[in-house]
DNA sequence: GTAAATTTGTGCTATAAAACATAGTTATAA
DNA sequence: TTATAACTATGTTTTATAGCACAAATTTAC
């Protein structure tokens, strides 16, 4: 495995989004100084409530970023997929992190040091105001989220994760099946509802001839009929 | 009223938090492009859907930034006090407003117009990384109340709402009181339950001794009883 | 290749909270 | 000052969903 991870190592260059606006220097910099890390199914990356050391630049695979709630219910708040960042936000905030971050399958994981990413941000006003960017976004979605969870009952909020989910990460080349293969329970903590209920609903959507099921794999049968359950309930 | 207005204005440098961190020529530009409005109680600022214009900065008064959910449910997702700043993201990720603003009582708002306030962004670099921090800040406030109002229980959710506000405006002089006053329907839709339920819920505290009540007036009687309901419910 | 553990699936029960109904109370306007 | 509207209050009914129990199926470990 560890020869493989040269292998399919994706460059830098076409990882992280924000080379174009570096300066050559800061360029050299990043390259020698970036490190990569692998891990496993389901390994912590990052955890909520500790110091973070690096801005993290998802090269390969999948993770899920998560919150704990009452009684140890796990709220994930989202998903990301290669190229997308994470562990920035506590850094320019100077706080511990916020949310824990999970691998879901085999990932790859290029980190630069919050100090010099600091650096960069200071220096760099391009590079200052492509984070601002994104936290804009990332702000509107956790706020849509937070009305999404709140006020949709369980088909909805389902059906709403389903929506996110295609918009996300896509269909395969059936033009139907969603393309990442999650846990029920990693359903459910996604649309805050228990395990049960989302094995149930999904059950039931697949009855409804909304999406059809084959294990992990969800095919989505009537996508309008999705999307105004995703509305409606 | 107009004239009212002149007199308890609070100067710009007073209100801007950003003040030190500009130019003298900035400085001297905002000065003169700067406007002030002013709104009377329950007014729409800024509506959800719409092109932002301005980076809003409040004066003076209170505010509530809220989303339109399922079956008209409001969802108020912050609340505003002299010295914040609004209406920001938006013109930084270039969308329609994500967030309807309202005023709670009467307010004063200075704004500075959009491409200016981006012009701004792009040539100072502090002043950059200022906002980069706000929204740093706000989006992990965000994530949090996502998890506090799916998880908890209807007295834990209200708990944790009146101790948002004692955080965000303090008490009054005899150190009980929360410093603003406001409809019970405003409280539940900060809480996200039904305008029955937070008065319901109300008057159960008052009756366990954790609050009193006299009309919008809420006295904090026992605040660790408050903060272990806010956690446990 | 078998045992153990995990994940998926389904029915039942208990309960939290919305929905509804109705009344009292306090602001607002004419 | 009275009429009207808005807000506050509380009891009852209904419903959505969490919680639990258990079984089947699949994955993982030895």
């Amino acid at each position: 495995m560890d020869n493989n991870e040269n292998i399919d190592l994706i460059p830098v260059e076409d990882v992280l989004t924000f080379w174009d606006i570096l300066t050559p220097d800061e360029r050299n910099f990043i390259k020698n100084t970036l490190s990569v890390q692998h891990f496993k199914k389901n390994e912590v990356i990052q955890r909520e409530g500790d110091k973070p050391t690096h801005l993290m630049i998802l090269a390969s695979g999948n993770v899920k970023v998560s919150k704990m709630g009452t009684n140890n219910r796990i709220q994930i708040v989202r998903i990301l997929k290669p190229g997308e960042h994470f562990g920035f936000r506590a850094i320019i905030a100077n706080e511990p992190n916020s949310t824990t971050v999970t691998s879901f399958e085999e990932s790859m994981v290029y980190s630069i040091c919050a100090e010099h990413f600091i650096s960069i941000l200071k220096n760099n006003n391009a590079f200052c105001y492509r984070f601002l960017e994104e936290l804009a976004f990332d702000l509107a979605k956790s706020d849509a989220r937070t009305v999404n969870l709140t006020q949709k009952h369980i088909r909805g909020r389902l059906a709403g994760a389903l929506c996110a989910l295609i918009e996300n990460y896509g269909l395969e080349e059936d033009g139907a099946t969603i393309s990442i293969y999650l846990a029920r329970e990693d359903l459910a903590n996604l649309s805050n509802m228990t395990t049960s209920n989302a094995i149930r609903t999904l059950a039931i959507f697949a009855n409804e001839g909304i999406i059809a099921l084959d294990g992990r794999k969800i095919k989505i049968i009537d996508m309008e009929k999705l999307q105004r359950t995703s509305k409606y309930g």
